[in-house]
DNA sequence: TCCAATAAGTTTGATGCCTGAACTTATCGC
DNA sequence: GCGATAAGTTCAGGCATCAAACTTATTGGA
């Protein structure tokens, strides 16, 4: 835990500027009195703070704004589209996923290569991510922070996995690795898939600022959002509710449990349940109305229903998100889940649960690593205008 | 979710004002030198602050301190002995607590009465509280703050209930009315009884930052402490583990739901498995080796560690922390809760979890209560400051 | 066409808080 | 008693905000 900083005049220039940045990532276009009005400050403040953050391309003005009455017309100020771009990076078991994305988090570039991470070791892969910064890095805009979305638990404070079981990975310094690889000076953050996609829903998708983000690939991760924020526990490993016991008389897990949500509702067990290959066939098999097919994803349900009041009922989220493959499922899974979560969530008399699909889709993760790189820039931009400007 | 606020000077000294006094909080009998040290401020800032807080008696000079070299010795500082106070107040199923602490957290005056409040209606029990605050304060030490524990969901922010099962309340204004019948103005802190019980766990315990401390008398209740502090969920209902469903085809629970953690591991419950009367009767028959109190007590356990293992999961925490009548019944839970933790916590591997007795027994709730309302000043005492030396 | 009203944005002086350095006070060991 | 050392205070300097006056731009009516 870090030791609280002394704070002076630096500090509050330095939380005054997030505030100027946030009201106008809020609120695109509008002009420097309206940013006064809307985050407390005073014109002259705003001015002062803008024209810095101008200076640094972060902000830039647009053409004067149309009015109504009379008086002079304010200048719309809004991110600047040439500023600091957030580079994403996916490590999936199979493919690796590169996103670029402005200050404002929309996608400008975005690649997509399949390679074999599984069969590699943790060295080549990273060279081979390296390279992809490198290429992405080629695009003529500045880059301001690389994230990396993994599929393990990783330790947030200093970018490391300590384990991937899915890529049979273990210690990887992945953050150090890849600072030194990419020719490249700017900061790596490293995060789970499941947390940096539900940051990513939280940023560009449709929900407020609590929720439960989860989704079920080959394992199934949670993403917990509370008040805007990402819950990570105390060393970054939150969230992990794939080997939450709903049926501790259940079936082993491979984990060496009983019973383990990802053992009765991960992707696998429902396709085997359902007598089908894969996904696509078991949606075909769902739309067909096909009886086997639709009793193993409302079984899936079910448990899923058990473990996600538990989180509800310990975290008080009023939100779950299905990401990943529990989203396109989600027709199916509705009625059961919903069943389970009115039933035994304490709160759901005055609050029900809602649950709603996440419109993100297969890209959240990458898209949640890229915009967390250019969110730290926004969230304290001091530093970056410091160094811009120098 | 409030707006975040412009800072200013003012905001800066604020900070530093918090900062200084906690340190010296931290390490009482500390120099300004020495809190300069700790703190990173300039010797004439943290000079300037103390001499503030010393004039509004928060803090207080000792005489100076022996040292070993040469040079002159710096004046002993610590929080005020004589400076707020704060007033706790559980209201119980059948009897009221009181309890006054200091600045430091010292338990200095403590009443206990009892009192049927299940059968009264909240409008009395309230009044009660207030002449109990009332008659608390007639001691002739200031009063800075009251907290007042509750069992049941409180709505934070607002300071009110919204039900208290066991008391058989419901939408009672806590904070409102108290506030309207003691004839005293300072500020009502309403919370969950778990919840303030954690706390006075953080505060006065030896546990570290992060744990979850759960506590089973009539109910089960747990409260969670991320980072030093209070996890409350989004509307302050967080850590209801009680309902969580340990074994979905369990036993129906009074809740509706099945398999609840409290109908399987709650208190009564074990007093019946093992065939007793009451916790007395249960420990005495542990001790002598009791064959059916001993699986009684062991089966709670396991189902406890189905829950607790849940919530490590989910939350990451390093320690769980016994309380109420699990802490007297520790040495018997331990074993068995471990087994379970062992096997289903992920992260188990390389940060086992710790699982330990609180040492506070019965008063955690009120001690907590009453912590809280001097803390709230101590964690941001400028205000009270500036009113004090107005 | 000009001018009052209105609003955006800038300039300026005051204020408050922190900092660094010089200074005063207190203590020890010789 | 004196030099070394450390605690605590004083004071000028810097910096960021604020309030208020001022400049600039625009509308709409006389």
């Amino acid at each position: 835990m870090s030791r609280p900083q002394p704070a002076s005049q630096h500090t509050v220039r330095r939380h005054n500027s997030a505030l100027v940045l946030d009201a106008i990532a809020e609120a695109p276009g509008s002009s420097r009195a309206a940013v006064a009005a809307r985050t407390g400050l005073t014109k002259a403040t705003v001015s002062s703070l803008v024209d810095r953050m101008i200076g640094a391309d972060l902000v830039a003005e647009g053409e004067a704004q149309a009015r109504s009455g009379p008086g002079r017309r304010g200048t719309a100020l809004h991110l600047s589209p040439t500023g600091p771009h957030g580079l994403g990076v996916e490590i999936g078991v199979d493919y690796l996923a590169t996103c670029l994305v402005d200050l404002t988090g929309r996608v400008r570039a975005r690649w997509l290569r399949p390679s074999d991470n599984r069969s590699s070791s943790p060295a080549r892969v990273l060279a081979k991510v390296a390279t992809a910064v490198r290429t992405a890095a080629k695009q003529d805009v500045p880059i301001g922070g690389v994230g990396v979305a993994v599929p393990g638990l990783v330790e947030v404070a200093g970018g490391s996995l300590r384990v991937a079981p899915n890529l049979g990975w273990r210690e990887v310094d992945v953050r150090g690795e890849l600072t030194r690889r990419m020719t490249l000076d700017v900061p790596v953050l490293v995060g789970n898939e499941a947390n940096l996609a539900a940051l990513a829903e939280l940023w560009h998708g449709d929900v407020a600022a609590d929720f439960l983000h989860i989704s079920g690939e080959i394992g199934i991760g949670a993403g917990i959002v509370v008040g805007g924020a990402l819950f990570e526990g105390v060393s970054g490993f939150g969230g992990e509710i794939g080997h939450l016991s709903v049926d501790p008389r259940g079936p082993q897990c491979a984990c060496g449990s009983r019973g383990c949500l990802e053992r009765l509702a991960g992707q696998d067990e429902i396709v085997r349940a359902a007598g089908v290959s894969g996904v696509d066939e078991l949606l075909a098999g769902l739309a067909a109305g096909d009886r086997t097919a639709t009793a193993a994803v409302r079984s899936a349900a079910r448990w899923l229903g058990v473990a996600l009041s538990g989180a509800v009922n310990l975290l008080d989220l009023p939100t779950v998100v299905l990401g990943g493959t529990y989203a396109r499922l989600e027709p199916w899974l509705q009625e059961p889940l919903h069943a389970e979560l009115d039933r035994r969530v304490v709160s759901a008399e005055w609050s029900p649960v809602r649950v709603v699909a996440s419109s993100l889709g297969a890209e959240a993760a990458v898209r949640g690593a890229a915009t967390t790189a250019v969110r730290a820039i926004l969230a304290d931009p001091d530093p970056y205008v410091t160094t811009a400007l120098t």
